[in-house]
DNA sequence: TTGTGTGCAAAAGCTTTGCATGTTG
DNA sequence: CAACATGCAAAGCTTTTGCACACAA
């Protein structure tokens, strides 16, 4: 086993802790589907939806429910495991957040690319902001759009 | 005519010459439905979704489908007279851009109230990752999500 | 054992499409 | 008058809900 899988499965243990502690926390049962959901995501590196990763476990003979992988997906955004956005799109698309650092999104209208950066400025304006307007920041969206210079022809959606 | 009212009426006549040489310079046809949902965007205040737009016009007896609502906002987009947003929820909501500083949003999430709010430092993050990352930064969406302190104790939706 | 969670399918909500008709250029 | 835009209704997609059964506590 490489170092960077083992890297997965000590990350895939911590989060599957910290689900349970939290689904303990607000008294709600800890069922089987509801950590295989968290292991699929965990094992993916991409920006999926929800009817991806309901696929992708059908595809592996998982028996579950798109009304599963909803609720649980939910679960999982609300305890900070999961991050949800939407790229401009219509449907909304998911990504791991434990153990990743908190980034926002650069979007390629044309390919559907999307890459992650980092800016402290975010911050700065969070806190000032919620000073400003008398509000509690809690989370945020960035997304910045474009296309990406020459490298870019298709129309695909990717990531 | 009170002079805030006048000032409507002269961006009312401005946008729909902007929207006018917009459609002449996609070879587009001047329809009487696309300048009158331009009048009826520009005369909102909020941010509405295209179903309440389509209702309120069928409320003052225009005879106008979803279909064109839906089209004419897409257009309306593709010349920057209209801006479209998504606030983290599952319908994509407008408002008038033309005339109006660019700004973004805060969002609360109990009550959600939407307030606007302007910063200097996206353009620099935004001209600073365009050029990180190669990528051509023709626009962009930044939410703050939290709750105001203290006034908002209700759960329904607001502008 | 009790009630929450699940799978399945149907419903709901937003958006797009097909088709016949109307209207612009 | 030819092509495009429209209204209407139906279809498409994503997400939510209802219900009977399964299973965690």
């Amino acid at each position: 086993m490489s170092h960077t899988s083992e890297a997965l499965e000590n990350i895939i243990a911590e989060v599957k802790t910290i689900f349970s502690a939290h689904l303990e926390k607000q008294k709600f049962r800890k069922t089987p589907e509801r950590f295989t959901i968290l292991e699929e995501i965990y094992r993916r590196t991409d920006h999926f939806d929800a009817e991806a990763l309901y696929i992708h476990m059908k595809a592996q003979n998982y028996r579950v429910s798109r009304a599963t992988v909803y609720n649980t997906l939910e679960l999982l955004v609300n305890c900070d495991l999961v991050t949800k956005h939407q790229f401009g799109e219509n449907t909304a698309r998911y990504e791991k957040a434990y153990g990743y650092r908190q980034h926002d999104h650069i979007i390629c209208v044309n390919c559907g690319k999307v890459l992650e950066f980092c800016d402290p400025r975010i911050q700065q304006i969070k806190d000032m902001m919620g000073d400003i307007m008398n509000f509690n920041v809690t989370h945020h969206s960035l997304n910045l759009y474009g296309t990406c210079k020459g490298e870019c022809g298709s129309q695909a959606s990717e990531n």
